[in-house]
Parts: C-alpha cells; sequence; structure tokens
RNA sequence: GUCCCCAUCGUCUAGCCCGGUCCAGGACGACGGCCUUUCACGCCGUUAACGGGGGUUCAAAUCCCCCUGGGGACGCCA
C-alpha cells in the first residue's frame, strides 16, 4: 500500500470560500489521519480569470486556518509542456485524435441530440479520420463506445456511467492549450495523488478522469465526492448567495479552530460529538464518516462554537486579538495607549460573554473608557440612582476608599456586610453600585469587575454616579 | 431533454451497509425553569423528524421498486 497523498486544488479566480475551504479541510485531514501528504496545486490554467490576488487570498486563508500542505505549490499553468507531451503520447497510441470540427458544427450536434432527446455530445466524425495537426484542428480522447465505466466513491459508494453517455471529450484545444479534464490528470498523476477529494460538481468529470487513466495505463486514485454547501435558502451557496470568504469570519472576529470545527461537523460526524480539537480530527477523521447531502450553512451554530472556543482560549491570546481589532478600528497609535496587561484581565471577565473577538471589543468598552467618557444610561440611571440609592453609594463609597486594594473578597465582604447591616436585600445595592460602575449596561460580576477596574476607577465612577 | 447524485427534528447529525435493542439518540435554536446584582456562562426540562406509495418479511428509518422533491453535470471553463 502506498503512501497516501491527497491534494486540494483551487482555481485561483476569487477568495476562497466557506465550501472551497471545507473540501481543503476534508483533503487535508484525509492526508494527516493517515500519515501522508497533502498537496497544493493551483489551477491557474485560465489565464483570463487567474489572478495573482487571487492566489494569495487562497494562501492566505489556508494558513490562517492551518491547513499547512506539504512541498512546493504547483502551478498547472507550468506543467502545459507535460501536458501536452502527454497528449502526443495518447495520439500515437491511437487513445486520441485530431479533429477539425468546428464549434458551431458541434453545438449544432449538441442541439440536434438534446431536441432528439438524445445525450447532446459530438458524434465522433473525425474518430477515423486520420487526421494530422493542423490550423484550428483539436485532439479528442478517442473514448470507448461502450461498456461502462464505474468507481467506488469515497462517500458515495460505487457510482457507473455508460460510456455511451460519454464523448470524446477534447484534450488539447486548437489554440494548443490542454483542456482542464486532461491537465488534471496528468497532474495528479506526476504529483503521485493517490486520493483525490473534492467538490460534488466533479462527480460527472470523473468517469472521464478515468478513461484518460485508462488510456494512459496508470494508476486510477481513490475519488470521494463532498456534497456542497447550502444557504439558509437551501439554495447553493455562491459568491452571490452569502458564500464569504473564509477571511471574512476572520474579520468578523472569528476563530480558526472555530471555522474548523464547525466546518467538519458540517457533513462529517463521529458519533455524537461536537466539540474536536485538531488532534482529535486527524485522530478520528474517516471519509466514511462523511455525510453524502448537501447540508445549510447555521450561523447560529457556527456563532455556538465560536463562543466555546472563545470561553476556552488562553486569555492572553485574546487579549491579542482584541488589541489588533483595536488597532484596525482605531489606528495603531490609538490602541498603543490601551494596556495589554489591563486588557489580560478584562478578557477573562468577558469570555463567557462574548461571541466573537468584535463582540468582546464591543463589550470591553466599559473597561477601557475613563469615567469622564463613561456613558449612564437614562433608564438605568433613572431606576438605579434614585436618591436613597446615592446615599448609599455615599457610605459605601467611603468603604471602597477606606480599602488598600480591592480585591474579589474585599469587595464581596464590603457589599454584603452593607446588606447585613442595612437588612437590605442585595439587589437593592448591587443594581445602584453596577449601574454606577458599567453605566447601566450589561456587565459581568461586581466581584470581579471591581478590581479589575481598580480602585481609583471604580470610586471615580461612583463619585460620578451620585453626581448624576 | 439525457445522465449522475441526494432525501431522518427549523438546522447540523446518530442510526441505515450487518432489518428487531428506535413509540428514533445527540447538538444548535426556540420555549420553560434553576442559579443570580444585570447580562452571559452553567445546569435541568419541553418542543420537533424517518417525503409519498407499493412491495419483501413474523418484524423496515433500515432491504427492493415506483413517484415526488432537491441538487449537479452535459463547454475548445475550471
Amino acid at each position: 500500500m502506498s503512501k497516501t497523498v491527497s491534494r486540494f486544488a483551487p482555481s485561483p479566480t476569487g477568495f476562497l470560500h466557506i465550501g472551497g475551504a471545507r473540501t481543503a479541510l476534508f483533503a487535508w485531514l484525509l492526508a494527516r489521519s493517515e500519515g501522508g501528504e497533502f498537496v497544493l496545486r493551483i489551477e491557474d490554467t485560465d489565464r483570463e480569470r487567474s489572478t495573482k490576488e487571487a492566489i494569495d487570498a487562497i494562501i492566505d486563508a489556508m494558513s490562517w486556518l492551518g491547513l499547512e500542505h506539504d512541498g512546493e505549490i504547483v502551478f498547472q499553468s507550468k506543467n502545459a509542456d507535460r501536458h501536452n507531451q502527454v497528449i502526443d503520447q495518447l495520439i500515437e497510441s491511437g487513445h486520441a485524435y485530431y479533429c477539425d470540427c468546428s464549434k458551431e458544427k458541434v453545438d449544432a450536434m449538441r442541439e440536434s441530440a438534446m431536441k432528439e432527446g438524445r445525450k447532446p455530445k459530438y458524434d465522433g466524425t473525425c474518430r477515423e479520420r486520420n487526421l494530422g495537426p493542423g490550423e484550428d484542428r483539436v485532439v479528442r480522447l478517442k473514448a470507448p463506445q461502450s461498456g461502462s465505466t464505474g468507481f467506488r466513491d469515497m462517500v458515495k459508494g460505487p457510482i457507473s456511467v455508460e460510456n455511451s453517455e460519454l464523448d470524446d471529450m477534447i484534450l488539447r484545444r486548437s489554440d494548443g492549450t490542454p483542456t482542464y479534464n486532461l491537465a488534471v490528470v496528468v497532474d495528479d498523476h506526476d504529483m503521485g495523488v493517490t486520493r483525490v477529494l473534492r467538490g460534488d460538481d466533479h462527480v460527472n468529470n470523473t468517469p472521464r478522469q478515468i478513461l484518460i487513466y485508462n488510456a494512459m495505463n496508470w494508476d486510477v486514485p481513490e475519488f470521494g465526492h463532498v456534497p456542497m454547501i447550502l444557504g439558509p435558502d437551501k439554495k447553493k451557496l455562491s459568491k452571490r448567495h452569502g458564500a464569504l470568504s473564509v477571511m471574512e469570519y476572520e474579520k468578523m472576529g472569528y476563530l480558526p479552530e472555530a471555522v474548523i470545527n464547525y466546518l467538519a461537523r458540517l457533513g462529517w460526524s463521529h458519533g455524537d460529538q461536537e466539540l474536536f480539537t485538531r488532534e482529535e480530527l486527524i485522530k478520528y477523521f474517516n471519509p466514511e464518516g462523511l455525510g453524502n447531502s448537501p447540508s445549510v450553512f447555521d450561523l447560529t451554530k457556527f456563532e455556538w462554537v465560536n463562543s466555546q472556543y472563545m470561553q476556552q482560549a488562553d486569555p492572553e491570546r485574546i487579549a491579542d486579538l482584541v488589541m489588533d481589532f483595536l488597532a484596525r478600528e482605531v489606528g495603531e497609535e490609538e490602541a498603543a495607549k490601551v494596556d495589554r496587561e489591563y486588557v489580560v484581565k478584562v478578557v477573562p471577565l468577558l469570555q463567557p460573554r462574548a461571541k466573537s473577538i468584535v463582540d468582546m471589543l464591543e463589550q470591553s468598552r466599559v473597561f477601557l473608557v475613563d469615567v469622564s467618557h463613561l456613558h449612564y444610561e437614562e433608564k438605568a440611571v433613572k431606576k438605579f440612582l434614585t436618591s436613597e440609592a446615592k446615599a448609599m453609594l455615599e457610605e459605601l463609597l467611603v468603604r471602597f476608599e477606606a480599602e488598600e486594594k480591592l480585591t474579589h473578597d474585599s469587595v464581596e465582604a464590603i457589599l454584603k456586610g452593607y446588606v447585613t447591616e442595612k437588612g437590605l436585600k442585595f439587589k437593592d445595592v448591587g443594581q445602584p453600585v453596577r449601574t454606577a460602575v458599567s453605566g447601566g449596561a450589561p456587565s459581568p460580576g461586581l466581584y470581579d469587575m471591581l478590581p479589575v477596574l481598580g480602585k481609583a476607577q471604580t470610586v471615580a465612577r461612583i463619585k460620578r454616579a451620585i453626581e448624576l
């Protein structure tokens, strides 16, 4: 049994969207789970649509997700000579032939076949004409006309197509360039790819490609086709249909491991487990676990997955991300004024409440802002900062000021002590204090929050609240 | 039109290959409750599905056929 080599072969015509990322993830997992290699090939033979930006975007997205590839990136366009060499071999061995039928002629064939209810295909006019090379001539595969071509799909099981359904596909265009199906086969073979895991839309290409493998007498790799991802409306996710670049999720403040986890579970399962570490994914992944029906991308569930990772994450790392996002928003200079160590202390209080980094940055404002800029919500002020409440705050202020340093325990002692002393309910005291220090917005618990804010800021905020 | 693929709660899915243990399990969501100074987190509970019809069988979500519905492909695109 030779070593598993799987590949991801995107065409660089745009960003890497969530569907492509999932295909890449599964191919990567397939290789990693078997200790094999994962190679990346850029299918840039469409000179018109391929761009350098798209190539960079794909590479960036893969690296953000941590889908590292082995070896050098292969650019398909660089293999044109090799492709043509194979085509020549095919002609020599009688598996391919020149054809001078015009595009118009072939289109007409297809159209009339369609009308008659037959499969639209090239009729093989030039199969036996033994034409040589010439202006405007293409090279076609001399495909078998009877029998059938089948394969065992890693995810769908056995699939078979009558050869009469397939036509003599073009291998080399009239401008001398090789076509996709030919190039893919040659590259996969040359790169030693043993298992091809790709999108569902390639199922129909597979038998055609197998025909080329057969004609060259090459070993046919195993194929697997993963179903596509649907939007909330059950329509195929496409760029105009909400298929976002994976980097958009980065911008929205989601964690890469959450994207990986969610994508892995979209169409793949391992019993009832929902959350997987990267190591577990590698350990448990098996194409058998892949589902064979399309799935809907559910943002709500994805957010839940993300929040799980947000909670578990190392505060130091989250703090760095918050700082990054802050810098993106207000600029490096402004962001540099914020004390990172302070943010590190704030983060744990927000981890159970923030759905994303963006969300966390939003929620951390209460902590970052100075008293003078703290916004007090009118409703909360009216409800909780009554004159009696202010009188309580006056008394509590004295106690806080007397404290050398606010800690979880000292805050608790002061608040609880005050409550028992006055025979009040905690709520009667807690809410006014909370409003005083947070302005009324939802916030973490007082015992945690006040120590992080610090004595000076706490005192100042209470003073300001009393003045309102 | 022809060919290929698909079909379990609103969503992601387990179960299907090797029929009984499934009056179908888990997760997200929604709803209710507990915890509680607010908001979350967490915990507990409720809700909700085998697309339809025929078979086969003592027994079918599981096997077979048909229908319906969805998707994909049919390029000198990839």
